[in-house]
RNA sequence: GGCGACAUAGCCAAGUGGUAAGGCAAGGGUCUGCAAAACCCUGAUUCCCCAGUUCAAAUCUGGGUGUCGCCUCCA
């Protein structure tokens, strides 16, 4: 598999430090607010990057934290009169509700910084006992200038980003690309005893130390937008580094914008629509198939054109779905025709084909493209011209589900029973079609829709969906 | 100012040297009591513009135009 590298800016083969075993560290939300559709690109993204590796054999150990102390949580909590842990414990509880609704796994493992503070005090000591940091008035900062390596992760040269940085406040530092790494507690704020006086990490040394916890010293993979790389990433990196004395990251990888309207969704613009609210709208799944209908590392620009067209394809997809599953009951039963057979063995040129663009640094568009083919000769395959047997529908399903798996789709509605007395509609309305009073059918069939179901006469019988 | 990305049909979007995937929408057809779904057919002589390299360029090079991002909390 080939993966695009920002620090090289280059597509490389992915080689995992272990063979057969993939570390991941992806950086999680912030917990003061519901998440917004932004945020939910490389939540979802990163979902299928995982998934993609343990479809091809790997064991990923896939990580994610959630920054639960900060000051914008803070400030929530004011606004709000609670502590700032139970805002974090509230929006920690909304962010799985909308991952679950998007149809991403939980990480094998969702630290919090909170749950971390020891491991950052010592990481923090470690980096003053080497010279890479500094205590002021009970702030401790990060000497960017000592590390050698600094803006090389966003190629940055050290001269232009002093002359970029914007004048700080605080005169306590050395200079002005220095990061916190501790702040000391100001007056109602949460914090922890430290050899520094009571404060709280800064914000990137914590991902510092949860990779360093949870994976080790060098990880295969670490994740994130891209508005992250700089400073965040390459923070970092510098602390990492410059304590454990190895190479921090091997892969980074990062995820293109959503934008509104063109520009970038941001909670600082002002211009997001939070998940809950969009998914109240078109549903969960929608966003996440047009997350992935354009490759990761290109701007994606949301608007209601755009979910509705996801709706619509995904719904042709649930339509396969819904007729291979009616003909795995309603089939042939026995062996599969000779040309059915033959059917069969195009999969494996599907399947090549898929590999190849997942193998193409995450090219989720051209899977699905493939996907939308194999979609087509299996619904070509089934028509109703004829009944297939029920092995070849089930063959299909199964070739259908590997896809769908690791892309994460199709994981709503799956098919259940009808109960007895939308059978016994069903029953009617053919009863009436039978006597030709097409009015009744007509009305049963509407009353049927209310009630979210969809009939389908076919040669081969009734078919319904939910919609 | 420094660094970078993008520009493909009405819309979304793949495609990095060999003659334009896929989806949505639209039109025609098959099937059907009708509907829905599905299937078949139709659509960019052309990939922002100009010049160049090449037998061959959407794909490479140079120039231009436009849009966006990072350099500051942000996925």
């Amino acid at each position: 598999m080939k993966v695009f590298n920002s620090m090289s800016r280059k597509k490389e083969e992915f080689v995992p430090i272990t063979p057969g075993e993939v570390k991941i560290y992806c950086c999680g939300p912030t917990v003061y607010n519901y998440i917004h559709v932004g945020n939910a690109r490389p939540i979802i993204l990163f979902d299928v990057l995982r998934r993609y590796f343990e479809y091809r054999g790997n064991q990923v150990t896939f990580v994610q934290n959630f920054t639960d102390v900060d000051d914008k949580i803070i400030r929530k909590a004011n606004e709000e009169g609670v502590s700032s842990q139970q805002v974090a414990e509230k929006y920690i509880k909304e962010y799985f509700t909308d991952a679950q609704g998007l149809g991403v796994r939980p990480a094998t493992i969702h630290p919090k910084a909170t749950e971390n503070i020891a491991e950052i005090i010592a990481l923090v000591q470690t980096l003053m006992e080497k010279g890479y940091a500094y205590e002021a008035n009970g702030d401790v900062y990060y000497r960017t200038l000592k590390f050698e390596g600094y803006g090389k992760l966003s190629h940055q040269p050290i001269d232009d980003l002093q002359s970029g940085a914007r004048v700080e406040i605080s005169d306590s530092k050395e200079n002005p690309l220095d990061f916190a790494v501790w702040k000391a507690a100001k007056p109602g704020e949460p914090y922890w005893e430290s050899p520094w006086g009571p404060g709280r990490p800064g914000w990137h040394i914590e991902c510092s130390a949860m990779s360093n916890r949870y994976l080790g010293k060098t990880i295969d993979i670490h994740c994130g937008g891209q508005d992250l790389q700089f400073p965040h990433h390459e923070n970092e990196i510098a602390q990492s580094e410059a304590a454990n004395g190895c190479e921090f990251v091997r892969y980074w990888m990062h995820n293109g914008f959503l934008n509104i309207d063109n520009k970038k969704m941001s909670k600082s613009e002002g211009n997001f629509f939070t998940v809950r609210d969009a998914a109240q709208v078109y549903g969960y799944e929608p966003i996440r198939f047009f997350m992935l209908s354009a490759h990761y590392r290109s701007p994606l620009n949301y608007s209601r054109e755009s979910l509705e067209q996801a709706q619509a394809a995904l719904e042709r997809l649930y339509t396969a779905k819904a007729n291979l599953e009616f003909l795995t009951k309603n089939g042939v039963p026995g062996a599969m025709s000779a040309e059915e057979a033959a059917f069969i063995q195009t999969f494996a040129g599907y399947r090549s084909r898929f590999d190849q663009a997942m193998d193409d640094d995450l090219n989720t568009a051209d899977a699905i493209g493939v996907l939308f083919e194999l979609v087509r000769a299996m619904n070509a395959a089934t028509a109703a011209d004829h009944m297939p047997t029920r092995a070849l529908a089930e063959a299909c399903l199964n070739m259908l589900h590997e896809f769908t798996e690791v892309l994460g789709l199709l994981y709503n509605g799956a098919s259940e029973d009808l109960d007895s007395k939308v059978e016994g509609l069903i029953e009617a309305r053919q009863a009436a079609r039978k006597n030709k009073d097409f009015a009744a059918a007509d009305r049963i069939r509407d009353e049927l829709k209310e009630m979210g179901i969809e009939l389908m006469d076919t040669p081969q019988g009734i078919k319904w969906k939910k919609v």
